[in-house]
DNA sequence: CGTATACGAGTTGTATACAATCATCCCATG
DNA sequence: CATGGGATGATTGTATACAACTCGTATACG
């Protein structure tokens, strides 16, 4: 059942999880930007490993799309382009508008009280570090939201989606100070959940990732961060693997 | 982007590419029943070859949800729930509605064309190897089917999704012999497509799905496999893998 | 007799060594 | 000067050896 991988606060069982979580969170908090060329040995030496648990973190990230292998050549960091970002928020809106339909008449008043517990958390602005717990709590949320839809295959999906989506949210957030704002939303979801109004209940959650896709999309035409981004022509035949490099710039990978 | 998985007919690369396949291949047709234990070790000598890539197939199945693996215990197929399997068809019809909904306004003759070539294949009732390939061939229709939407994201969720439903199918087509029936129904498709007819096609889709579902659940019903079902009561709380082999029989993994 | 504990078999987890593969560059050659 | 071919370096792919962990069992003790 697609592994569910987010087992959130226990500690790392092995090295390999260690390893997985925290390329996973540089990866999402752009310390290595898209584009950028990483080898297992590298990798093994900045995570302090052997090769061996690397290579199991680098599979498991290539296979929720964050990292592209090349046969003996090496990883690199999955481009964004314009045209997935769309994709990942349309399928998004499919998934969750879909759960939280479902949700409305199934979810009982102490699930609902739980979804409550979990839409306390914010973010304090232009804390970076901060940013990679709040997207944790965050994806949480509205993985748990989903849950109350009763569709257990429709909730590993959109927990792998909004994984892989992370990075997009990353760039929103540093736009501007959006914790409170977000707060409100999520606790306006929840009433209208206890009202059991589909309608109403619908039209937040619409909102809700409507005003997540603008943040990305705002973010990204200021341009703030100089992502070497691919515009992403969408591919006329059904499969392509994300491109590697490209023309993006190697660079230096500077990491401590 | 969710990695892909099938590369259809091109020659595995590496011995962790042909195991997988192998190994895949005997968990959807059932020759290794679901609640079967296996072990790498077992596993490296029935496909010849070390642990390792042994060990990369297996992480890759229990990603895709075939195996259940167990720390320092071992792995096992995963159970075949009747809860999984209205969620699975649930989800199924979700996408391809939505992805055959915007495929007839964009598909061009050519792609609807390219489509007409897939949906020509069948297979021979009663032999069992004709299945599996039959079911990849199907699964790539319904593939190309909903890249016309022109979600990629979309068309990976839903690839692997069928990937991991074809257990089920496989059940179904053991039946009767539906292979001209389906050919039939795909052929409607693609009539509706040509004629750009929105409503015609969303009913064909959905009762294309309605009776692959029906299939299944006759299947299942009329039990002519002895399946270990669990009858998958939706655990309350989100998460929770695949429970392990529980009260299934242990019993002879015989392979060769 | 019940309980706690130590032991041992079995399995995965990790490290290291080696083989296969690919890309690049250099040099010989037409 | 252009071009083909082979050496060379870097990287992943694979095999093997060993460590860590879990669970069941037998055994010693109260």
């Amino acid at each position: 059942m697609a592994v569910c991988p987010a087992a959130p606060d226990r500690p790392p069982r092995t090295v390999a999880e260690s390893v997985y979580r925290a390329l996973r969170r540089d990866i999402i908090t752009l310390r290595h930007p898209p584009g950028t060329s990483l080898t297992e040995q590298e990798l093994a030496g900045l995570y302090g490993s052997s090769r061996v648990p690397v290579r199991e973190a680098c599979r498991r990230l290539q296979q929720e799309g964050l990292l592209t292998a090349i046969p003996y050549k090496g990883y690199f960091v999955s481009q964004i382009s314009l045209a997935d970002i769309e994709d990942s928020f349309d399928l998004r809106e499919l998934l969750e508008c879909h759960a939280v339909a479902r949700a409305v008449r199934r979810a009982t008043p102490e699930e609902i009280a739980h979804l409550e517990e979990l839409a306390t958390t914010g973010y304090t602005y232009h804390d970076w570090a901060s940013y990679g717990d709040f997207l944790e709590r965050n994806r949480e949320f509205h993985v748990c939201l989903a849950a109350l839809g009763g569709n257990q295959r429709l909730v590993c999906v959109l927990d792998d989606l909004l994984g892989a989506m992370q990075r997009f949210f990353f760039l929103g957030l540093d736009l501007a100070d959006f914790s409170t704002q977000m707060r409100h939303e999520h606790e306006g979801l929840i009433e209208a959940l206890r009202r059991r109004s589909a309608e109403d209940a619908l039209a937040r959650i619409h909102e809700q990732i409507d005003s997540s896709r603008l943040r990305v999309r705002r973010a990204l035409e200021r341009g703030g961060i100089d992502l070497p981004l691919t515009t992403g022509g969408s591919q006329s035949r059904p499969f392509s693997s994300n491109q590697p490099p490209g023309p993006a710039s190697p660079e230096d990978a500077e990491h401590g």
